[in-house]
RNA sequence: GGUGGGGUGACCGAGUGGCUAAUGGUAGCAGACUGUAAAUCUGCCGGGCUUACGCCCUACGUAGGUUCGAAUCCUACCCCCACCA
């Protein structure tokens, strides 16, 4: 694996892992490392619930307001971006803490990704331009074309098929079949858990404390930048309610209903992830009911006696 | 009080005599997912029994009726909406 043991708390948004990871600071010299899609892009903070100035004064934290959300970022390029992170904490002498909720930012830098030669950018841009233009039955067939080993997936799986086919000359199937590279890390993972309807409820108060912070407010400076409305830093939840109702597609008194239902059925995407996709036997399920210092309290200790027993 | 329109499964909404447990959509549940992943997809979705083919029950406002057969036709009643009084 890897290499270097890291504890990697996970768990669906909203579970708690911000509050975890501030109240672990008292027991472990941690730094933070999200793991978090949304987080990446600059602003937008109401939006993607990023932790406070305040609170990233109290604790270091890496892997937020990395590039503009303009800019694509990628599973790839967040683990090339880790890896980086976990040396400089490391040669700090300090103990690197991924917290996230983004499951495949968190396996590619777990387990890695298959090597993807380079690819010029313009050739990228230019298929993508072609790819955008077809009908999904019609890059469903591409895709099964040029990859009879394609599994199938949907419109953006089958274009990313495309993509790496015509590119590289070799389907995706293949390079998926060679060995990963670049596996940064060896996570101990802590998935955090709270009983669905705990969950829910949390999902609805955060959504409408979004709204009332000033989400709609926060979007519309974003667009007022120059960003079209599907640029990918404004493709999340809470951040496409609010652009549609700048666009008067949805009433201003749904968009926080409309956000909760979507953060919904993502956080159960997240635990169907988190529950069937972790690989590796170092796997810790903690109920996040309790208060966070209790919680940090438990993962500390047991932390500890993992690395005592470990080495 | 009168006239017209309407009451369909958790919700919206098709269906106007058999092919209907009832198209679609939403919500919900389960799952997939190696470089857009807060993305993109798949399955299930009235209840019960069955390993399975399948079987049974309940269901289209309520109660009756017509018919071999009704969510669909008829009658009465209840409720909703619009307009007229």
């Amino acid at each position: 694996m890897g290499g270097v043991s890291v504890p990697v708390v996970v768990g669906p948004t909203a579970v708690g892992k911000t509050a975890v990871a501030l109240a672990l600071a008292a027991h472990l010299p941690v730094e933070v490392i999200s793991a978090d899609s949304r987080q990446i892009y600059r602003r937008l903070d109401i939006g993607t619930a990023k932790p406070t100035r305040r609170e990233r004064a109290r604790l270091p934290h890496h892997g937020l307001d990395v590039v503009e959300p303009g800019v694509r970022y990628s599973a790839g390029q967040f683990a090339r971006d880790a890896a980086r992170w976990v040396g400089e904490i490391r040669n700090r002498g300090r103990l690197p803490l991924v917290v996230g909720g983004t499951g495949l930012y968190i396996r590619a830098l777990a387990e890695g990704l298959f090597h993807e030669p380079h690819i010029e950018p313009a050739r990228r841009r230019a298929l993508d331009a072609f790819t955008a233009r077809l009908e999904p039955l019609e890059l469903l067939r591409w895709a099964g074309r040029l990859d009879p080993g394609f599994t199938g997936g949907g419109r953006q799986r089958a274009a990313r098929a495309i993509e790496i086919a015509l590119l590289t000359g070799r389907p995706l199937s293949h390079w998926q079949a060679a060995a990963r590279a670049g596996a940064a890390i060896d996570p101990w993972y802590v998935v955090l858990t709270v009983p669905r309807p705990v969950l829910q409820q949390r999902i609805a108060v955060r959504a409408e404390e979004m709204v009332r912070r000033g989400l709609i407010e926060e979007v519309a400076s974003v667009l007022a930048e120059g960003h079209r409305g599907d640029a990918p830093g404004l493709d999340g939840i809470g951040i496409r309610e609010a652009v549609e109702y700048l666009h008067g597609q949805r009433p201003r008194d749904e968009v926080a209903t409309a956000i909760a239902v979507a953060t919904r059925q993502y956080a159960k995407r997240q635990q169907t992830w988190f529950r069937h996709q972790l690989r590796g036997d170092a796997i810790v399920t903690l109920d996040a009911t309790r208060p966070a210092d209790r919680l940090a309290e438990e993962i500390a200790t047991l932390w500890q006696r993992r690395q005592s027993g470990a080495s």
